[in-house]
DNA sequence: CAAGATACGTCAATATGGCTGTCCCTTCTT
DNA sequence: AAGAAGGGACAGCCATATTGACGTATCTTG
């Protein structure tokens, strides 16, 4: 441990295993993400407050846009909260008519939802706010670097998880 | 809207308004962050469970590591939360012995917040968990994505704040 | 067909992490 | 001396999540 005078700690990671990145290099991805999802988030959060709703609905209302006459237990997966939580979000948007229901065809003890007229404005109101956001960064960033962004978070996502996703990826028809 | 036949993304940035992009670029853009960020924080929040503490408590702990001597306010910008929500935490964290403060000697109003021994020993155990995931995922991504990933993430900041993350760089001496 | 599994809903109780508004003390600045 | 700034604390509120237990309709299968 022949570290000499420096305080500083042996960040020499690039020796040995190439898993063991260098700290710092962490810590920055650890921070942007956390900045950068926060600010992105925040523009979506004034948009729904005006409304009285808060940042789960739109995350169902975001799924349900995204995947029209998506089951309850389709939806429980992609939100990861339980049933209980997710039922208050369900009716707090069906109440206001953002939000409606059916019977499964093949399966009537399913619940398909979809968006009303309504529950589409206000998505694609919300969504307009994500577009800007996330199209000047893509934009600043150049289009080779958005590549780059979409594989390390791709390899953020346990593999268990990735088909979950890659459904979202299909649909978008 | 003269798009050829071509069902490939009409990605030459320079087309029409290169801000306006293809909706579908967006989404997954949207997605992979919400995913991939919720996995990344999951990990931590099991870890955090045991010692009864929650998110919260490890966003405080992680700016103060990352700044020691961080003042309140300093945190309170990081954190961007109020005052009375920030106390309840710095509260639960100095009744656990894993920060502690001392009087700023230029200042003598302000707080200088540290890490305790428990309290790097705790930071660096729940950091080492963020490092596992996004260095697999640096990893799988090659080196060339990573600096795409912190391109992109750095144009979702505004501008106002980026001086506060820049700071956190620097500290990084 | 009967039994069991599945999809959905709902009750009650609880925790966390935010918020607002108000008021306070100490210390620095002018 | 006055005001601004850093920090703290009270009370009360709200949104979002949790667990566990239970109920009903519907599908699947031995």
């Amino acid at each position: 441990m022949a570290v000499p005078s420096s305080n500083s700690p042996d960040r020499s990671s690039s020796a040995a295993s190439p898993l063991f990145l260098r700290e710092d290099e962490v810590r920055r991805g650890v921070e942007l993400l956390y900045f950068g999802y926060t600010r992105l988030t925040r523009s979506i959060d004034e948009g729904l407050a005006k409304q009285g709703l808060g940042r789960a609905h739109h995350r169902a209302l975001y799924f349900i846009a995204r995947q029209p006459d998506l089951t309850v237990s389709d939806l429980l997966r992609f939100l990861a909260i339980t049933k209980q939580s997710l039922g208050r979000v369900l009716n707090d948007l069906s109440e206001r008519d953002l939000v409606e229901a059916r019977k499964g065809e093949i399966d009537r003890r399913q619940k398909l939802l979809r968006l009303t007229e309504a529950g589409a404005r206000l998505e694609a109101d919300l969504f307009e706010s994500l577009r800007e956001k996330l199209a000047a960064a893509y934009a600043a960033a150049g289009q080779e670097s958005v590549g780059g962004f979409w594989h390390v978070l791709e390899g953020l996502i346990p593999e268990e998880d990735l088909p979950m996703v890659a459904a979202l990826k299909e649909s978008r028809k």
